[in-house]
DNA sequence: TATATAGGCGTAGTTACCTCA
DNA sequence: CCTGAGGTAACTACGCCTATA
């Protein structure tokens, strides 16, 4: 099934080209609204073994990565968990529920409301890369992904716009991160995606919007012209009669005369239909047209 | 088999913090 | 140094789906 994946704003909007100018594809991202939470799961398996596979698969040059992530990281690196995280990940304390942190919140704030104090107070304490002591207060500090960190992620966001639970937990242990952060940063990064996206196709209405407007312009303007045209007697002298077509009474199909005295002989068209005569059909030529055929959207391909 | 419930995961919206001009 | 804007990690509330009793 060809998902339009979005990736960065993968826009599967097609916008105009010469050749397909009734294709509009609006495609608003159907990856990103999943019909059911558990249906987005994909392949397991997907990660490098190790971040430096994987970088690697980023930066080619690793050794400017290196450089880059040693300036970024001259600073202090918040999101480094202490080592005892790393611990409670590796003995996988955390794969039962990883949401731990999450269950803080919402429905299931309710439903597991039941959850121990100290947990969450060492969640959060280990969650902003600070001490105890230093996190008295309940505030929330903001932590920063490094840069290597948010690299990773976006390539495995650009594999997988949403994460099993063992993908989460062996990227958030790649990573050096809780599975809960990795859990909202890829709900965040669906989001903002969402919200280019929207943003995107907003501005694509708009214009679609604005050469509607033109086509309509232009077509008013027609029409005046021919109004024109028709209330000016030198028109009419310039003008053919009538012309006289003939309906074939079995397949309806219309047929010029050669000359106006000649209709089109149905029965050497199809010799077996006899019996029904042909119908004349006079063309008005100011009679209200048949329905144009509607071309959506072909107001987007402005006339060169 | 139908139904209620719990749990998991998704989204939308919001908050709080950080960075930078 | 102060400040406002923008970016984003984290949170809240709620809906949907599935498994299970």
């Amino acid at each position: 099934m060809m998902v339009g994946k979005d990736q960065d704003l993968g826009l599967s909007l097609s916008l105009s080209s010469s050749q397909n100018h009734h294709l509009l594809q609006l495609n608003l991202s159907p990856s990103l609204v999943p019909s059911s939470a558990n249906q987005c799961y994909s392949p397991s398996g997907i990660f490098p073994r190790t971040k430096q596979a994987l970088l690697s698969l980023i930066y080619p040059n690793t050794e400017s990565l290196r450089a880059e992530t040693r300036s970024f990281l001259k600073g202090i690196d918040v999101n480094r968990l202490p080592s005892t995280v790393d611990c409670e990940e590796e003995a996988g304390v955390s794969s039962p529920n990883s949401t731990i942190s999450s269950s803080l919140s919402g429905k299931r704030s309710e439903r597991e409301g039941n959850n121990n104090g100290d947990e969450l107070e060492i969640e959060r304490a280990s969650s902003h890369g600070i001490s105890d002591e230093e996190d008295g207060d309940t505030s929330r500090k903001k932590l920063r992904l490094s840069k290597d960190q948010s690299a990773i992620l976006e390539e495995c966001f650009k594999e997988h716009n949403t994460l099993n639970p063992k993908q989460k937990l062996a990227l958030a242990k790649q990573l050096g991160l809780r599975p809960r952060q990795v859990e909202v940063w890829f709900q965040n990064r669906r989001a903002r995606t969402k919200l280019k996206q929207t943003e995107v196709d907003c501005e694509f209405l708009k214009r679609c919007c604005e050469n509607l407007t033109e086509e309509n312009r232009r077509l008013q303007k027609e029409v005046q012209e021919l109004r024109a045209l028709k209330l000016s007697p030198q028109f009419y002298m310039q003008m053919n009669p009538p012309t006289t077509l003939t309906m074939c009474p079995s397949c309806e199909r219309v047929g010029v005369p050669q000359n106006a005295s000649s209709a089109v002989d149905p029965r050497s068209h199809h010799q077996l239909v006899q019996s029904r005569q042909p119908r004349h059909i006079t063309i008005n030529p100011w009679a209200p047209s048949a329905p144009i055929p509607h071309r959506p959207f072909d107001a987007l391909h402005p006339r060169s």
